[in-house]
RNA sequence: GCCCCCGUAGCUCAAUGGACAGAGCGCCUGACUUCGAAUCAGUAGGUUGCGCGUUCGAGUCGCGCCGGGGGCACCA
């Protein structure tokens, strides 16, 4: 936000090192920590640590507060700089209070909802999230992918990019044919009442299905042929899929229908919108075509009959040591692999959509999968195989063990969120019983799915997390209500104050400011900072970290300063600017972390 | 065997190579006739798994161990 007086700082010292000989290294600007007020530091090790390096016998810290010390004499009064120090081989240059109060406050009150917002960046990006597979039903682990997804879309939107949100549900595979085969068997022509109740219906079939498909210990003899008789239909179940059966394909196209209307449901209630739908039985076809190409390259090796279509990656890259190993592109009966339909896809990204950077948002464990795919785009000759991007995240699991949907050990989301409002709506019911009925619904929700999706970003992406019910769920500390709750402060001071004038004028900050008060303006001002690198890093977690030290520091304001009583008029209206502004500025994170901002709760 | 990720306070987790390693939970103490206590203020808690190295400076980078998790050609 002060970019302008940094760069005219930068240039003043620049100017002064040349005119004294120094030969000044590159200069990195940072807050200075626990300081009162507010200022940008550099330092001068770099630049001492070069004149040791080049002869002179020099105490690097030394020199580098001698440096910062000369510098300091150097460059004078400066405007909007209200004091400069060096420190330990620092130099540590300090804003004017009243004139950095008051800019960042009216900046981000005429900017509102786009404070923050990065300039227009050239570059399209694609975020390929909230994919489950269908005939499943929408569990916790999803959730968290669907969650990493739009918030990263949302911040490499907000940061400038223009950006589009794929989904690429697997909708093929023998998970699939399993469900249709006991579906078929057993349960043709029903169908459960509610989109929830059907697709987690499938699920419940999948479990049984695998159930009665599995080996058991001490079977009998009747058993054994029972299960294998049941195992051969659903091979040939599949075989009637993969020819083109009117009745087995639209048997697939109806029940995919109802895990997909479950999906789209539950990305309602998550204010998800995906742009693009990739289906995995879409690509199929051109997958096949692309591996001729890539044979033709010289790309991929042809063993067929004896084997199958194959890319030795290491040594087509020229690797000494196996990294990215051999992988498999066409099985030898000439079908298609998970692989081979992701590179197609990759295609239709780049050629059809235009895309240049390409971020997937898949479970680590695919990591190296991904890591081949992007390898071969490389080898294909596609550039934007570089900013081809793996978001990996942990797995959910339970404080029992690992989910596993064959097993129907699975936390469903709905269920979740269901607790979730329910919790809230108890919470409510004690600590503010007078919100009216018609509100409470809506924040429950916003409370309850706010709780839950700061459980989910708080913690970074590469971590696995045990799934526990009730530290997801809590409303106290750093999590989604303590956010929420900063702002529904801060919207309840404002409604109080009755003040229609808040944003014809500036406020001036020309009085002694409280700590506090330098604290948290100090965050609004860092807010932009915090979308850049969180954008940049494609990391969520840098968001939602800002997120709650900025509702921590407007507690601890609210707790500490009075606004409406004041002790003046003038501290009354600077402060409700103040306050305007962290409002703001709280919805604007929230928004980005996909967490309603509610008025009241 | 090879590759990837992780190891920080009792627990769960933070920390662009930079000044004094920070939060939450839990423990203990205090603050509601005061803008909403889903809050705030405070106490206690650390050899950042171990060792060597690079650097003016290492939780962060490199190498080697130890411990945990994941992955390694016709699954997705």
């Amino acid at each position: 936000m002060f970019d302008r007086e940094q760069q005219a700082i930068e240039s003043k010292i620049r100017a002064y090192c040349a005119d004294n000989d120094i030969p000044l290294a590159d200069l990195k600007w940072t807050p200075i920590p626990f300081s009162g007020e507010w200022g940008t530091s550099t330092s001068f090790f770099q630049t001492a640590a070069n004149e040791a390096r080049s002869g002179k016998k020099v105490n690097v810290p030394q020199r580098a507060q001698e440096l910062a010390e000369s510098v300091k004499a150097g460059l004078g009064e400066i405007e909007g700089i209200s004091r400069i120090e060096a420190v330990k081989g620092y130099l540590n240059l300090y804003f004017s209070t009243a004139e950095f109060a008051q800019r960042v406050v009216a900046t981000v009150l005429e900017e509102k909802a786009d404070f923050g917002r990065g300039r227009p960046k050239s570059e399209r990006v694609m975020v390929e999230y909230a994919q489950p597979n269908t005939h499943h039903s929408f569990h916790i682990g999803h959730y968290r992918n669907a969650i990493l997804g739009e918030v990263l879309s949302r911040l490499v939107e907000f940061a400038g990019f223009e950006t589009i949100r794929a989904s690429y549900p697997g909708d093929l595979g023998l998970g699939v044919i399993t469900v249709l085969w006991i579906y078929d068997k057993f349960y043709r022509g029903q169908e459960p009442e509610g989109i929830h109740e059907r697709g987690q219906w499938l699920l419940k079939l999948y479990v049984e299905a695998t159930d009665l498909l599995t080996e058991k210990e001490n079977e009998t003899p009747e058993e054994k042929a029972q299960r294998e008789a049941y195992d051969a239909e659903r091979r040939e179940l599949y075989r009637r899929w993969d020819a083109g059966d009117p009745e087995v394909r639209e048997l697939w196209r109806v029940t995919r229908e109802w895990s997909l209307d479950e999906l789209r449901d539950i990305l309602r209630m998550l204010d998800i919108d995906i742009d693009v739908w990739f289906f995995e039985s879409e690509v199929d076809e051109s997958a096949k075509e692309i591996v001729d190409e890539l044979i033709a390259k010289g790309i991929a090796d042809d063993e067929r009959p004896e084997g199958a279509v194959i890319v030795k990656i290491d040594e087509k890259l020229g690797l000494k040591k196996e990294k990215y190993r051999t992988n498999v592109l066409l099985r030898s009966d000439g079908t298609t692999l998970y692989l081979t339909k992701d590179l197609a896809l990759a295609k239709i990204k780049f050629e059809k959509y235009g895309v240049d950077r390409s971020i997937y948002v898949v479970d680590v464990r695919q990591s190296l999968h991904l890591q081949q795919t992007f390898a071969i785009l490389k080898l294909w000759g596609f550039p934007q195989a570089e900013k081809c991007y793996h978001l990996g995240y942990g797995f959910v699991s339970l404080p029992e063990g690992a989910m596993s949907a064959r097993r129907g050990r699975v936390v469903l989301f709905k269920d979740v969120a269901d607790e979730a409002v329910r919790r809230v709506l108890a919470e409510i019911a004690q600590k503010n019983p007078d919100l009216p009925e018609a509100q409470r619904a809506d924040v429950a929700r916003a409370v309850g799915l706010g709780a839950l999706a700061y459980a989910m970003l708080s913690v970074d992406n590469n971590k696995d997390i045990v799934f526990d019910l009730d530290e997801a769920l809590g409303f106290e500390g750093r999590t989604g209500p303590y956010i929420q709750n900063a702002h529904v402060r801060a919207a309840s001071i404002l409604r109080k104050s009755k003040t229609e004038s808040l944003e014809v004028e500036p406020a001036t900050f020309d009085y002694e400011l409280t700590s506090h008060e330098i604290q948290l303006i100090e965050l609004l001002s860092r807010f932009p900072a915090a979308v850049e690198q969180a954008a940049d890093e494609y990391r969520p977690l840098v968001m939602a970290t800002y997120a709650y030290n900025l509702a921590s520091a407007f507690h601890s304001f609210y707790h500490a300063v009075p606004v409406l009583q004041a002790e003046r008029e003038n501290i009354r209206d600077a402060r409700l600017q103040l306050v305007a502004a962290a409002k703001q500025t709280l919805a604007n994170a929230l928004a980005l972390l996909g967490i309603t901002a509610p008025e009241v709760m």
